[in-house]
RNA sequence: GGGCGCUUAGCUCAGUUGGUUAGAGCAGCUGAUUUACACUCAGCAGGUCGGGGGUUCGAGUCCCUCAGCGCCCA
């Protein structure tokens, strides 16, 4: 025991000597049955640390440290995200190169030291070189966060979802799925990014407030009796046009239903339809149907059975329409393709918008001015100009027909908090496309599968042709399916591989499998996982995906309970964000205030709720460390070698101590296991202040006796019980400190020891616990109430104190009229009972 | 448009199933000074619990309603 403790440089102390004794080792040998298995977030490797990510990973590993402490066997496992489009940009930028998979690999190949303004092009294995690289470097920087926090997994289970293993977990589940005919590949219309150049799942959409204007366009009816004027934000697809759609209840467009009108410019004749989609609200409240301007389109489309004129191609480009093409009929059909190859064909969306607004207004097809709005528009989250939707191959994952299996899951699962699960329920039924998780990008997991080359050179998608399990992970792109040589691929006869990664969700949606290691014994120990820890803004992502795979694979949740985190606020109460520029960074504040006082803010983040990063409660946390070491120093200079035990509490005011330390345990053990780790150490907290400030100060001088004194020795023992929970009760939260006093008196860890329970304790009467100790400590605040007011000295003496009071207050200050006195440096202490609580205090002559 | 959460002291937040006089920390103010701790201790001050209505012997807590903020979904 250090003559002035302090809490610097613990970490490193500890971090050490943790993982040289293998405190957090999972034991292979567990039963399920004892097992608490965490299926932990693995996070993006960004290059980017925040204290968000201290946020988080802290809830979970105080969860954890409580599981361990009650005797589980903790399954804590670290994985790392680290492919996907993320990777990608960050690899880009860091390097300065972009992917083009039709350069030849260069073995040789070095980035440039600086990347420069254009970017580089190279192959598609130099860059996947270049993203295993940096993720590399990136994923180490995290893993010494973790450490340096005191993360408490078992770093052994480390995993990242770019790794063979991984590849080989996720793409032998998507093999499984297809033989139960839970994915599919379809030519279908889907959301696509122009700049990204691949398409994007439902759950990776954001709605952006944009300016976008109304252009009310006339459509003459075939039968000449009139126009139908239709308002559309959207008038460079006019092309695209197919029908017009009403409300079946518009009594205005009833009448015409069925009928036909004449698209101005191309001379298309299209049909007016009815949908209940329609809003009679909006606009002249009726709408085109175009293949495809939006998620709408798509469902007319599908639903009223349309011919299809898909027209925006990979780079946002409209690409050649064929007007002699049967399935629309035309009044012209070469003046429409002399309209529309002169003027539409090549260009982008804003420049064909301009050049059809202008042919509309010179044949009068324009009504009136265009009304400038404020809408939503469809955005790719990690993208910068709108989504098209662009008719391109996918494979699917069947979540729509099974929407009501998955919303039964979400019920079943425990939420913490409760209320997050609406997010859950209300992501799922507002489903309106199956999950697509094919990625027209580089680096990721390859789908294990190729397709026939016809004899004329055409692909067979129809007959796809799938790996061995035995040979997984396989990369299509230079594996070579069974049956095959290498020098068949694309040729007739012959094949090619899938040329599309999968979504990054795809495979981190199989966490619980890749940490748990499917097929192994393992696994059966592990899983269904009892938690699952993550943030709310991935509900619909990652939380939503790994119940649609453990539901699918194993009929099952793959985790009890989920522990829902908030976000990181700026002290402004704005999101932390990078582009901004309100990040904090994590590392100096470690090195400032230490990991526990780091730990101490975030565990006071109860579930759900987001929390602004205060820089106040560091400093908080880093005075409640300090004060475990100083009292911590205190009741151990009281014990010498010997440590009485709890039969030799005799005092009722230390047994009154004690049956309050009864309350504290029972309440923090309960809150904990209904993960209200906040609750826990506010309670912890405020029974520590007081410990020390009103306990200490009572029983300091009888704890100062002689060790063979029954009231020593009551005071002693009740120190070091109280002091032995106390530490106990703070380790989860604050692992460092609580370590480093434990170990002045113990042997082992304080993380390897048992969790604080009512049978250390002697046999207590709990109802009526305070009864002597709260009567005890408001005479002993009057006391220096008086003192402080007098401005003395609180080791000022008392001449005497008169207690008034009722017969029972008065018999608990009677139970401890010597300590009192003693903490007091009171001469003389006179009851008097009376129903009102006065306490009369004379101060002796300075 | 539908849903969820929040609104309590200058600030950050507790407040269990309705029950004495609504709590804590920080900041503020007034003091103390060294046998665990100045990286300390004591004390003081500070609140129509967002507004309105209701249920009840009793409402910060339950119900209705309105407002503001944040988020989710469409």
């Amino acid at each position: 025991m250090p003559d002035q403790p302090s809490v610097d440089g613990l970490e490193e102390r500890w971090i050490t000597r943790w993982e040289k004794e293998h405190i957090y080792r999972f034991n292979p040998e567990a039963t399920r049955a004892n097992v608490f298995s965490i299926d932990t977030p693995p996070p993006t490797v960004s290059g980017t640390l925040h204290i968000g990510h201290v946020f988080s990973y802290t809830h979970s590993d105080v969860v954890a440290r409580f599981w361990r402490m009650r005797g589980k066997d903790v399954f804590y496992p670290m994985g790392w995200d680290d492919n996907g489009l993320p990777t990608e940009r960050r690899v880009e930028n860091y390097y300065g190169v972009r992917c083009d998979p039709s350069l030849p690999y260069d073995p040789k190949y070095r980035p440039p030291e600086k990347p420069s303004k254009d970017k580089v092009s190279i192959s598609r294995k130099n860059f996947v070189e270049l993203c295993v690289e940096l993720t590399a470097i990136d994923e180490q920087a995290f893993k010494n966060l973790w450490r340096s926090i005191g993360v408490s997994v078992d770093w052994s289970y480390e995993y990242s979802t770019i790794s063979k293993e991984a590849q080989a977990v996720s793409q032998r589940s998507f093999l499984q799925m297809l033989t139960r005919e839970e994915v599919y590949s379809a030519e279908a219309p889907t959301l696509w990014d122009i700049d990204f150049r691949t398409a994007v799942s439902q759950a990776e959409l954001e709605d952006r407030e944009r300016p976008g204007a109304y252009h009310r366009i006339a459509f003459d009816r075939a039968d000449n009796a009139g126009t139908v004027d239709v308002d559309t934000t959207r008038p460079e697809m006019l092309a695209s046009c197919v029908a017009l759609v009403a409300h079946p209840d518009d009594e205005r467009y009833q009448p015409l239903l069925g009928s036909l009108v004449v698209t101005p410019l191309f001379g298309v004749e299209v049909p007016i339809l009815a949908h209940e989609l329609a809003d009679p609200e909006k606009g002249t409240g009726i709408a085109m149907i175009c293949t495809f301007g939006d998620t709408t389109d798509v469902v007319w489309w599908r639903e009223l059975n349309l011919p299809t004129r898909a027209l925006i191609g990979r780079d946002g480009r409209f690409l050649a329409a064929d007007f002699a093409d049967e399935s629309l009929p035309v009044r012209d059909a070469e003046l429409a393709q002399e309209f529309y190859d002169r003027d539409v064909l090549g260009k982008t969306v804003n420049q064909a918008r301009a050049t059809i607004v202008d042919a509309l207004r010179s044949t009068g097809a324009l009504i009136g001015e265009v009304r400038e709005i404020t809408h939503p528009v469809k955005f790719y989250e990690k993208g910068e100009r709108p989504l098209e939707i662009v008719t391109s191959r996918q494979w699917f994952v069947r979540t729509l027909e099974r929407r009501d299996e998955l919303l039964a899951r979400g019920e079943e699962l425990h939420w913490h908090p409760d209320y997050m699960r609406h997010r859950y329920r209300s992501w799922v039924e507002g489903l309106n496309v199956d999950w697509n998780i094919s990625r027209q990008r580089f680096f990721g997991v390859p789908f294990p599968a190729w397709y026939p080359v016809d004899d004329n050179g055409e692909i067979n998608f129809d007959h796809l042709i799938t790996a061995d399990d035995e040979k997984l992970p396989v990369d299509p792109s230079s594996d070579v399916p069974s049956g095959y040589r290498e020098d068949q691929r694309g040729e007739p006869g012959g094949f090619v591989g899938d040329p599309d990664v999968m979504d990054t969700w795809a495979t981190s949606s199989l966490s619980p499998q890749i940490a748990g290691r499917w097929g192994t014994d393992l696994f059966q120990r592990v899983f269904p996982m009892d938690l699952r820890p993550q943030a709310h803004d991935i509900i619909r992502t990652w939380l939503f995906a790994t119940i649609v795979r453990s539901h699918f694979q194993f009929n099952s949740l793959p985790f009890s309970d989920t522990l829902i985190s908030g976000f990181i606020l700026d002290p402004d109460r704005k999101k932390m964000s990078k582009s901004i520029g309100n990040t904090v960074t994590p590392m100096p504040l470690v090195e400032k205030y230490g990991a526990d006082a780091l730990r101490y803010w975030a565990a006071g983040g109860r579930p759900g709720s987001d929390t602004a990063f205060d820089e106040g409660q560091l400093k908080i946390g880093r005075r409640l460390g300090i004060k475990i070491l100083n009292a911590s120093k205190f009741v151990l200079g009281r014990l010498d070698d010997e440590i009485p035990g709890p039969a030799e509490v005799t005092e009722p005011i230390d047994l009154d101590l004690l049956a309050l330390l009864t309350k504290l345990i029972t309440a923090t053990t309960d809150d904990f296991e209904n993960y209200d780790y906040a609750r826990a150490l506010e309670r912890t907290e405020s029974f520590f202040w007081s410990f020390c400030d009103d306990y200490v100060e009572l029983v300091k001088i009888r704890a100062y006796g002689e060790k063979d004194d029954a009231a020593t020795r009551s005071a002693r023992a009740t120190l070091a019980i109280t002091l032995s929970v106390l530490q106990r009760l703070f380790a989860p939260i604050m692992p460092f400190v609580t370590d480093e006093v434990w170990h002045w008196w113990h042997v082992h860890s304080v993380h390897a020891s048992s969790w604080p329970t009512l049978k250390e304790l002697p046999m207590l009467e709990v109802i009526g616990a305070g009864s002597t100790y709260g009567p005890v400590c408001e005479v002993l605040e009057a006391i220096r109430r008086a003192k402080s007011s007098a401005k003395v000295s609180q080791r000022a003496e008392v001449e005497s104190v008169v207690v008034r009071a009722p017969a029972e207050f008065l018999a608990a200050v009677a139970k401890c009229e010597e300590d009192l006195k003693a903490a007091g440096g009171v001469a003389t202490l006179m009851a008097r009972e009376e129903t009102e609580l006065l306490v009369e205090v004379i101060l002796a002559d300075a």
